[in-house]
DNA sequence: AGATGTGAATGAGTTCACAGCT
DNA sequence: AGCTGTGAACTCATTCACATCT
């Protein structure tokens, strides 16, 4: 059994990927799995599997497999998702509105709460369930709310200020949507999600030579 | 000089973030930088720097660094950003258009030029600049538009049948928006991005131990 | 002299292969 | 017998340290 720090960022999306795979497993009535057959319908890897579970804990029973209900729910507190997880949105422009209206909708555990924007204009606009608040509010908006996930969703420039705002303002966690290099605070994780990024990753292979067929 | 093929996706975001960062030394008017002094300003690894560029030519100048302005041209080059890349995105839903939304206006090289929807009451729909046409259409659709990037914005259990369905109209790179592992075919590179799992990596840290102070 | 480009050394992450339970 | 859990082998990525060039 492992502390969380010292879990790597991929071990971790694997463990949500597991819990999603184990989701449709319960839907289709699959009581028991093991490792190899996990991995043959989602593509994965047995012992990587195993290697990701096991540095948590022993999930499963051997010469058997894993109990779905039972690693699902393993997984699902050991991701936190069992609590709730209220997002404040700094940046109600383009992209922070849509990352409201999407995040907003879908989600269990994670749901928008409050919204800031620096643009006077903007303040006072109602969105979903909530109305948008100046920025310099942030410290009353996040004990209100108590919002405990920042999502930076501000030009770049702008990033690293709103950053340190959130923090002093007691948010837990940010993720920055900002194509920006943010100095992080230790104690409040920060996780970058850059569209743009993903999107040269696959324009990078768009050039490539047609002619071969591997 | 690399070949496109062996180059791992860590060092081509790391390319796309360098190129963010010159792009900001430009509007600095900075003409000259090195790796070491770029690394510091940017919170990277100068010896990273070095290597990532190392890895597709020579592209600095001993004993004095790289040219900002030639540096840029040749990373933007190098992604494929010199030309356009429309981009189609299927499911016209809450992500889809809040991605149609935020991808249509920002961004120079990549922009958005249709959509499809499989519900008939979306369909006819005006987006912006286009209107939403029916999954059936997407053969004529991508003819038409030009579209090279398929954005995958539907439920996860539609998924692999859309991607397939993007690869056989002649799309030529896939980002999945759903959360489900899709089978890839070679020649459409695939790039998962999944919020959920983003949200998920940081709520992770949120219920760990606040006594500890490093 | 000074910063790049690069082999060599280190470290991180994955796969293998099998001991150990059930 | 069968599948997990895990050390050992291996592969991939990063960092170091220095020879090379301007």
């Amino acid at each position: 059994m492992q502390d969380r720090e010292e879990t790597s960022p991929l071990t971790l999306n694997r463990l949500s990927v597991y819990l999603r795979c184990l989701r449709t497993l319960q839907q289709d009535g699959v009581r028991r799995i093991a490792s190899q057959e996990l991995a043959d319908r989602y593509l994965l890897s047995a012992s990587q599997i195993r290697k990701d579970l096991a540095h948590f804990g022993e999930f499963g029973i051997r010469g058997v497999g894993y109990d779905v209900d039972e690693l699902a729910r393993r997984l699902s507190s050991l991701l936190g998702l069992d609590d709730d997880h209220p997002i404040l949105i700094v940046g109600m422009g383009n992209l922070g509105s849509a990352l409201a209206h999407y995040l907003g909708f879908n989600h269990g555990a994670f749901r928008v709460v409050a919204g800031v924007d620096r643009d006077p204009e903007k303040v006072g606009r109602q969105m979903g369930s909530f109305t948008i608040r100046p920025v310099a509010d942030l410290p009353t908006v996040v004990r209100e709310s108590g919002a405990e996930i920042g999502v930076l969703a501000v030009p770049a420039a702008a990033a690293q200020e709103n950053y340190d705002a959130l923090v002093a303002a007691g948010v837990k966690a940010v993720l920055n949507f900002a194509p920006a290099r943010i100095k992080e605070r230790p104690g409040v994780p920060l996780k970058d999600v850059d569209l743009r990024i993903q999107l040269e990753e696959v324009a990078f292979f768009l050039g490539r030579d047609e002619t071969e067929t591997d």
